[in-house]
DNA sequence: TTGAAAGCGCTACCAA
DNA sequence: TTGGTAGCGCTTTCAA
């Protein structure tokens, strides 16, 4: 390893000049620079950010943590904070927490002992205590919040945007599905669908789920057709369980959109995959991410009058599982 | 923060002494012990490991380096790796490289600032010169090579096997998809896909694509049968490929499996979300994950006598877009 | 069984 | 405009 010593010895100045020249402040001369920039290239030389670190007691890591980067819709949202983030010279710490607390701590921990410069977490389980104890800049991302600066779409908004939609578009026998519980997003886009239901004048029943998982949205799929055989639109909590009820709908030789219509919500990759291609409310999943990495280093950056509550717009997809009217 | 010279005081030994029951190494008497345990919980002490890093030249983290985490393969692979390198104290840092040798070399040189203890790497473009010259340990991950460590699944047998089955389920106009040329175990595929056509009796064209992505997968199914119109049976460069295809084939009014059948290759979660679920060759992507961890980790604590070349076997998984014999 | 102290690579203060 | 050096938090020798 080449160390600043060797290129201190390389360009015959001492380290403390080869540190001004590195970190671009300080005085020092023009053709001193320029002999030390030479011993660098010649040495190939690379500061060691773990020293740098450890004497700034910062580093250029950021954390990132995610309750599971299997779920498809967080990719997107990693890569809008990675790329955002790498912007700015920064680099990530990856972590799923899989809705585990005790992951979520040991991560966390992790973080700080390695002196990152701050966090985004899309995590479920805010337990305030530990973010409160937390001496670092923290976004909350995905998740709706009035104790911390928080990046996530509108929710309520995307709800009622799905059952208007559903509405307009002629059904008579409503399914809304609802989230699991502890999923905060979830419930919003629940609530908002469930006040557009109730103030319009039709039958729809409530279908609850408790997962997100690809091998659970099959059995909800089936469970919803059974109890509700006459269901002629379905709300679903998400777009993999959406394409689960679509294929499952189709199964039971039902015709999209005339015989069932379905509506998505975050509008994944896949959704165009489907066949017929889901209908769905957008999150704008990749921006969301930039926008909570543009947060943060705000936030680091200690600058002022940055706005720490970023609702981003949702938007409706129309595919082929609605109605064209 | 609280730092080991706090603990040391806290509990009236030097922190010599707190160093060795953090470490478990050397002698500490017994109530020294006790003590010493119960300052640091007392302070809530966590040590500081870019200090411990800077000692020892080596931190607890790994890199990962992957083309991209938002193309459906990648979580599954990521997530095993993670598990199994959590499982041993490690932590990960994540880089997407995008296939773009620059953004690769830049998280390679972050990775050896961090001193990270090793790196695995499922990019395509293996700079040998680079990674030559990396003193890291390094596993490749989802590629074949001589040069280096490296775990990844039987694509050529992967690639006989689909092709296998297409024949044997009776296919007589078979369109071949050759997946982009600089991504190695695709071509392994192809290659193998290819020796079984030559030596069977059977008309089949190969139809050439230059990208993975969500986007193209549409225009690639379209143009595939426009140029092939007879076309019974596709066996797609992989199972996003393969979705778009039975989607297009759909559209155009052909029954699957009947009229067209389509054989993926990956499975990818949404495989069994598409309609018809998609039959596909199944890479164990979690499970190479891990391995490409564990041989890491082996090689990292130089073990003797580990195998560094992992090759892990694929599987047909038929679902409904091949014939039932 | 314990403590003092050197040193990991770097930054920043103070003096020259 | 430059250099010497203390010190970031930790580990590890060496001595006691």
């Amino acid at each position: 390893m080449v160390t600043i010593k060797d290129v201190a010895k390389e360009a015959g100045v001492s380290v403390a000049t080869v540190s001004r020249v590195l970190n671009e402040n300080g005085y020092v001369g023009a053709d001193t620079r320029k002999k030390v920039m030479k011993a660098m290239a010649n040495l190939h030389y690379s500061p060691n950010e773990v020293a740098r670190s450890l004497y700034k007691r910062e580093s250029r890591l950021i954390g990132l943590l995610l309750p599971d980067i299997t779920n498809p819709f967080f990719p997107q949202l990693a890569r809008g904070v990675e790329d955002e983030v790498n912007k700015e010279g920064y680099r990530l710490l990856l972590g799923n927490s899989d809705e585990d607390v005790q992951k979520e701590l040991d991560y966390i921990q992790t973080f700080v002992q390695n002196n990152v410069v701050g966090m985004v977490s899309a995590t479920n389980t805010v337990d305030h205590e530990l973010y409160n104890a937390l001496q670092l800049p923290l976004v909350l991302l995905d998740r709706t919040t009035e104790d911390y600066p928080s990046v996530y779409s509108d929710g309520r908004e995307g709800g009622r945007l799905a059952a208007k939609t559903i509405l307009e578009k002629g059904a008579r026998h409503i399914t809304l599905m609802k989230g699991p519980a502890h999923v905060k997003p979830a419930q919003d886009r629940y609530k908002g669908a469930m006040e557009m239901l109730s103030e319009a004048e039709v039958d729809f029943s409530v279908f609850s789920t408790y997962s997100y998982s690809f091998e659970d949205a099959t059995s909800w799929a089936k469970e919803l057709f059974t109890k509700y055989p006459d269901t002629d639109a379905v709300i679903a909590s998400n777009d993999i369980v959406g394409i689960a009820v679509l294929h499952e709908a189709l199964k039971r030789g039902k015709r999209i959109p005339e015989d069932v219509q379905i509506i998505g919500y975050d509008d994944i990759p896949q959704c165009s995959l489907s066949y017929p291609a889901l209908s769905t409310i957008r999150q704008p999943a990749y921006e969301m991410g930039r926008q909570a990495a543009q947060l943060l280093i705000k936030l680091i950056r200690k600058e002022n009058d940055v706005d720490k509550t970023i609702q981003l717009p949702v938007q409706l997809v129309e595919r082929s599982t609605t109605r064209k009217e």
